[in-house]
DNA sequence: ACCGCCCATGTAACCGGTTACATGGGCGGT
DNA sequence: ACCGCCCATGTAACCGGTTACATGGGCGGT
């Protein structure tokens, strides 16, 4: 019957009413009798009726469309953050663009271009670093957007997520406050991640009094964390604690020290950041970080389509992360006290 | 300057031409003089002049809109599969609009309305089990879909991926061979998942002579795989060999078995599928099928460009899958025959 | 020198919605 | 009984592109 996707206008002919109350059904407007609602609700429904997006979007100038750009997504952190936000943005009937940045400023430009060819009227970006162009491009067509995963107080656009570098160093402190004073932090690429950069400042900021810390750069995969820990391994100077600025990594250097045949905690502590799913059941479980990724993701979502349709301003929110204390970071207060 | 974002009709005021020509030149048609399209582009660069994609998508009937369900992000497998999709569609100006599914048909049924209500003009799903109405309303809106991560010479639907049942039966024989004649099979949910289903009766295939298989169903998880195994380690007769339909329960099997102090590959084999990235990190390295999960996600989203622009219809592709010998799994040949 | 064709460009209709404004029927208040 | 207001509904312009068809200038062939 319909083989061109039903229009509003037969749905007009078929209900013998105008467009304008057909339109005036489909987005709920009060000033239609119950009757006629009903009728049309049917007429839609017997024609498989459903309004042409393009057209509406054309019309009120609004495409309900939002951006996100993340490094990538085969981290379950952007995972989670992404499902938090389409999960968020669809039940409002909003769709999601995303694109993948690779973490580079160019690629992240050049994808933020193109979301905004198709339409994006928001964009949640990830991180505080970007391509200056990308933020000039933005504010030049009054596009709304938000860093995300990261949180500043004193940044001058919306930021929405944790402090990376308070926790970086809250870690530091409690590995410190269980006696241990020799600590290799392993992270990923300092290049084109802000996070990391952020949170290695904040460890390095308790490098105090009898703390010895090494940064160690690698890969942010389980193969990073576990070269890492082999190169550690490999010196004299061993540490009493690994601090991993990702579960990835934390993995890794399980893996690697099981090779080494060393056991977790008692010759060595490790402590991850991210809680991710499969966190608590290593073995032994995991001491991380929880970092609320779904929850960023919904929180930035709710705030653009608040935003979007009721103008309200995008607010800087800080999200709580805290500390899961499980099994992999040992107590040496008084057994080793050097 | 310009606040509103610039219209064809400024570019088209700026250049002195026409709406028409402007349109030529964005479009790339090729009855434009050099020196007009020249000017235009500039003109389009002062301008900061972007096509609106509604007006587009609602005059040419095209949203280059392609929609993927899948039931989850969380699991890596399907976050490469969507970075395929979206790397190869968006090359070509194509966005991807996604949802969740959870698995189950009801909600994928009420996602793809949503997706259909954004303008997607085809729909990549995952698996071959679905809601008929689902099947029934893309058919009847002539709206084109595949059915990814499963291949079915059978199907009367596009299928582009892998031979669950096969890979299964494979794997079951490569133990086989190699002396194991008690395994266990660890899977997830049956329910509203097909492909774990077929993999099921693909190992069950080979339920014959002296192999004595059996299944266990639990979480697709960690979590899941560590119950799983710790289950199987309370009764007597252990098997020599575990199979896991994901590398993901390999994990928690890798723990489970490391907590109750029993050694890979030496007291117990194990095999994964998926080959996620940290796959050949594990300790020790995990023998596992290779999913070509990014290569089938470009692989649908290049054919659906290809069906969308020129007409070409949606073939059924099959990509291998190999198994991927590393150090989980023993030659148990000779001494254990029984 | 002139005719005709082709190519670059323009005109205007159209895509399918939304919404400001117009219209008119019915009901309440006097 | 009549007036006026309100509410349900309709008319038509508009959003910003694309494209079929119209137009006209210049060049090549005779």
């Amino acid at each position: 019957m319909s083989n061109p996707p039903g229009r509003i206008r037969d749905v007009a002919k078929e209900t013998g009413l105008s467009i304008a109350t057909i339109s005036r059904v489909m987005n709920g407007s009060k000033n239609v009798s119950p009757q006629t609602r009903q009728r049309v609700l049917e007429a839609c429904e017997r024609l498989d009726y459903l309004p042409n997006p393009a057209a509406r979007a054309l019309s009120t100038a609004k495409s309900r469309t939002v951006a996100a750009i993340i490094p990538t997504i085969e981290h379950s952190v952007f995972a989670k953050f992404i499902s938090g936000i389409e999960n968020t943005l669809s039940a409002q009937d909003y769709s999601l663009v995303m694109a993948i940045s690779n973490g580079d400023p160019e690629e992240e430009l050049a994808a933020a271009r193109k979301l905004l060819g198709m339409g994006a009227e928001g964009f949640i970006l990830s991180g505080a670093a970007h391509s200056p162009a990308l933020l000039d491009l933005l504010e030049r067509r009054r596009v709304p957007f938000a860093l995300t995963s990261v949180w500043d107080a004193k940044s001058t656009h919306p930021t929405i997520g944790y402090d990376n570098s308070a926790l970086a160093a809250e870690a530091v402190d409690y590995l410190s406050s269980l006696g241990h004073r020799r600590i290799v932090v392993i992270h990923g690429p300092l290049s084109n991640s802000d996070r990391t950069l952020a949170r290695r400042e904040g460890a390095q900021s308790r490098h105090s009094g009898g703390t010895k810390m090494t940064f160690i750069e690698t890969d942010l995969s389980v193969t990073g964390g576990r070269k890492a820990i082999s190169d550690v391994l490999a010196k004299d100077d061993r540490p009493t604690a690994v601090l991993c600025f990702s579960d990835v990594l934390a993995l890794g250097v399980y893996f690697g020290l099981a090779e080494a045949g060393l056991r977790i905690p008692e010759d060595m502590s490790v402590m991850g950041f991210d809680n991710l799913d499969w966190a608590k059941e290593t073995h032994p479980a995991l001491t991380t970080i929880n970092l609320p990724a779904a929850q960023i993701g919904r929180a930035v979502a709710a705030q653009f389509i608040d935003h979007l349709e009721n103008g309200a301003p995008l607010r800087s929110t800080h999200l709580e992360a805290a500390i899961v204390q499980r099994a992999s970071v040992k107590d040496i207060r008084g057994s080793d006290a050097g």
